[in-house]
Parts: C-alpha cells; sequence; structure tokens
DNA sequence: GTCTATAGAAAGATAGAC
DNA sequence: GTCTATCTTTCTATAGAC
C-alpha cells in the first residue's frame, strides 16, 4: 500500500547518506560526491545501486515520502475527526527541533525541483492527495456524526486548509518572519466554530 | 519606494534573457551561457555587469519583483475593500496565458531556493509581506467602514488567506491535479459571509 | 563596453580489478 | 558488491585585445 519498492541493506544506508547530504548542503548544489562522503563505502557503489543520480534522488524522495506518511499515520491513527484535525495541523506547523526543520527545509526545497522534475512532481502529487483526503475525510466524517456545521463543503475546506498548510511552510522556510502561528490559530478557531455545541 | 537600483540598457536587457533562460531551461540547470544565448551580446559580456552568476540571479529576482509588485499595485489601485481582495486573489490564482503560468513556475522554483540563499530570501520576504499587509489594509479598511464583520482579526486573516494563495499555486506547479478552484471558490465565499449585509 | 579564447575546477559517470 | 583510478563534459570565471 505504501509503495515501499523493497530496498536492499545497502540501499537504505544509502538514502539515509543521501538525507545527512540533503541536510548538511541542500539540494541546489548537491553532488553525488557529497553523498559519497556521508557513506561509508565508495562513490562508485552509488552507480552500482543507481543508474544516475536523478534516478537516486528520486528514489530518496519516495523513501522520504514513506517516512513522511508512516510519521503522519501514525500521529492521527484513531483520533476522532476534530481531534485528527486539529493533531495534524499542529503536527506541520510544528518544529520543534532542528532535525525537523532541516526535513522540512529540505522538502519545500525538493518540492521547488517538481516544477520541471516529472518524477518529482509525482511523489509530490501522491503525498498532497494522501494528506488532502484525511482532511476531508476527517470533515465529512465529522459532519456525519454531527459534530461539525453541516453547511461545509468537505472537499473544498480540505483543499483549502492543506493550501493554507502547505502555503505557511514555504513561507516559513523561504521568508523571514514566521506565518505559521497565525495559521495555526485562525485553523484551530475556524474548528472552535465548525463544532455544533 | 520600489527599491529600483539603477539599470542601464544593456542590463535590462540581461535581465530580459535571463527570463527567458528561465523560462526555457528552469532554474535547477541554468547556465551563464544559456543566459547569453538568450542575449544579443557575449557571454563574458554579463561578467563585465555583475560579478557572478549569483549576482546576477539575485538581481532578475529584484528586477521580477519589481515587475510583479508593479502589476499588483494596477490590478488592485482605486478598488475598494472587498474589491481588493477579491481581485488579489483571482489575480494570483489565473493563469491564463502560457507566459502567466511559466512566469509563475519560474517563481516557485526560485522559491525553493530561497531556503537556503539569503539574498532570495529577503527578496521573497519583502514581496511576502507587501501583499500581506495590502490584504490586512484592505480587510481593515473594511471593519472601519462597516462593510466586514467586526468580529475578524485583519492580521492573522491576512496571514492565513495569503498562507491558503501561496500554498494553492505551489500546489497547482509542482503537482497534480489543480487546488486553485477550490481554495478561490472558497474564499469567495468567506468574504460573502463576511459582508455585513 | 564588448569581444574571442581559454584557463581551471568540478561534476557525472565508467572501466576494470578484486 | 565493492573498490580505485580516470575519462569526459560542462561550467564558472578571467585574460587580454579592440
Amino acid at each position: 500500500m505504501t509503495d515501499d519498492t523493497t530496498r536492499s541493506e545497502t540501499e537504505v544506508l544509502i538514502m539515509e547518506a543521501t538525507y545527512a547530504a540533503l541536510r548538511r548542503h541542500g539540494y541546489a548544489d548537491l553532488s553525488v560526491a557529497q553523498i559519497a562522503d556521508e557513506f561509508k563505502k565508495s562513490k562508485s557503489l552509488l552507480y552500482y545501486h543507481y543508474d544516475s543520480k536523478d534516478d537516486l534522488i528520486a528514489a530518496f524522495l519516495s523513501f522520504a515520502a514513506d517516512q513522511f506518511m508512516a510519521d503522519i499515520e501514525a500521529v492521527t491513527a484513531a483520533e476522532e475527526p476534530v481531534a485528527t484535525v486539529r493533531t495534524l495541523v499542529d503536527h506541520l506547523l510544528t518544529v520543534e527541533s532542528r532535525e525537523m526543520r532541516d526535513g522540512q527545509r529540505m522538502i519545500i526545497e525538493l518540492r521547488g525541483q517538481a516544477v520541471s522534475e516529472p518524477r518529482f512532481r509525482e511523489r509530490f502529487t501522491r503525498v498532497d492527495d494522501r494528506l488532502r483526503e484525511r482532511i476531508r475525510s476527517a470533515l465529512a466524517a465529522g459532519v456525519e456524526r454531527g459534530v461539525f456545521d453541516a453547511e461545509i463543503d468537505p472537499e473544498d475546506t480540505a483543499g483549502m486548509l492543506y493550501a493554507a498548510l502547505t502555503g505557511a511552510m514555504v513561507q516559513q522556510h523561504t521568508a523571514d518572519g514566521d506565518p505559521t502561528e497565525a495559521v495555526r490559530r485562525m485553523i484551530h478557531r475556524r474548528l472552535d466554530r465548525l463544532v455544533v455545541d
């Protein structure tokens, strides 16, 4: 279900080295040599496992997407509708550690590349669809159970919320000043009002 | 006010060549040679006018930001509060020509680079601040004149709206499926409700 | 200001041994 | 599967003439 292409032990090590290299250098001027530097074994071994640099990065994006989605599923599993949305919002907008910050920065930078890299775009499409659907289904379930105002359109509302989350993350990492708190407040306030007392 | 560094005729030609090269090749593997190819004069002349490639690109980003903001000001000039926000939303979410699409893609791609390029980040900070402020002041003016519900917090609301706009644009150009219509509908609907009858 | 020519560095990728 | 060594291309940037 998670499209986990089977990854050998070495391949997992390569993915981790790629992660480390991306954290350290960013994507813009990431070289295969830099990835190899984060890797116990040799540079040419990377070419044994992947046909090209682009191939390797595309594989990494799948790897990262798998990890990210598993993380999300774990956090929001088995919560009721309102809590699911709130948790998701807080999870996406919170940067508690340097590791999380670097991880998000990496994603934002790679996302920019998806403009012209079809393989990247494909992975982001997948993640977007799943997150949006997660919000939509929570909203729909809420309406069905009578906890949310029946006036809302779960599809559009989910699209709007997820766009706001994406935009806040992008702005946070590509401009000074942090818009995430305003967005978080607005969404929680909105949820308060949507809940039928 | 617009921080227009004075640009010589040749420099404007270089900016236009850079724009053409970015449209054609994207930022990811843009070379100075490719910029020169869109330019009547020689490659080395680029280095006479700019110290380095990064310098040239940073200058281009200022140039593009100036154009973009002038465009926005022109479209929203002298409109009343509600119309200003509606026009801004439609303007940012509408892609009517190939030129507009390419322009937006270019911005999104460059924005990804702002993660690790301080000079890029600085430019995006400026544009973000101005657009957010434009929305905020329109909302505040609307409240003051009694056309908007006095309950809203113009600052946070502007942050939320602008985040949604940014997110919709980013998603539109970095994933398949177009979330802009949902976001546009939601915002206009929201504005309908905010207007005190 | 503008050109041609090229230096110098770095990158992606492969050859071939073990 | 993994290594070392290296080929080849491409790129940024400069030198030096006009």
